[in-house]
DNA sequence: ATGCAACCTCAAGCTAAGTTGAGGTCAAGC
DNA sequence: GCTTGACCTCAACTTAGCTTGAGGTTGCAT
């Protein structure tokens, strides 16, 4: 059977990511290519989205773990059918508004703080909002000189 | 006096940054704090706003050499103005704009991924658009099983 | 004038996401 | 049946952005 196996150099070829970082997936856990008697790595032609899948939510900004956590999701053993992608495509689609929001609502931070010039901790929307500082202290306030 | 110098422990709780980070930063140049005769560090107050300038840079995903391009836009010296400073923060917004504009763009093809299924490299808007593949060989084309 | 917290330097270590290289094996075409 | 390109493992190196630790000094409060 010249069956949906590929080798390691094909689907890099296909994905356009190095032979290097696909093995390097593998050890993270993001790909499991069965192996020949000769221990050489075969995967399946499904791997090639699952690939693009991982390049694409790299671009949103995921770290290899989280992929492999939505991966995770994915049918083992079985060809993942066009609804098992849905199903996640929509996950990415909330992270991305997410992000959007996130983004919109700094830009209009950011526009007020054009308005006032301040770029200061303590007084700064931008800043003090989102967590990091716990501002405990009541130390000195005159941040403006 | 207990003129504008703070101390790098002062600088580190103003902004919720370690001390360690605050000394990076000045090895990467972000930072260029006084010394003591007894080679203390000590920065001016309006340090503090320099380095809040660099967190919310790195939330907008710029890398330490960025930021600092923007940062020596600011008078050495002299500490910045109210106007030194919204000229920065507009090319931040500026920044900021385009990541909503790339984010937009890619919510908006996810969309049709998810009304066509693909995730494959060759058919998808998503992947094939920006950059990284070649798609250079005429290799096989069967991508969806 | 002394104690001790806060500071200093320098080297090493860490995570993420890979790449590079050495040394060796597999498999497919002639 | 042999050659050769593609594959294998394992270890070390890379960049970014820091942290941690060892060993030593400073400076402020009493």
């Amino acid at each position: 059977m010249q069956a949906s196996f590929i080798t390691i150099g094909h689907l890099a070829k296909r994905t356009g990511v190095a032979v290097s970082a696909l093995r390097f997936y593998e050890e993270k856990g993001l790909l499991h290519p069965l192996r020949t008697n000769g221990n050489q790595r075969r995967y399946l032609r499904s791997d090639i989205r699952r690939v693009s899948f991982i390049l694409i939510a790299q671009k949103l900004g995921l770290g290899l773990t989280e992929i492999e956590e939505q991966l995770a999701k994915l049918p083992e053993g079985r060809n993942p059918t066009l609804s098992d992608w849905q199903k996640i495509s929509r996950a990415m689609r909330f992270e991305i508004d997410q992000r959007i929001n996130l983004l919109t609502r700094t830009r209009n931070q950011l526009d007020q703080c054009i308005g006032c010039g301040c770029l200061s901790l303590e007084k700064c929307q931008l800043y003090n909002k989102d967590d990091r500082l716990g501002l405990k202290g009541a130390g000195p306030r005159a941040v403006l000189d």
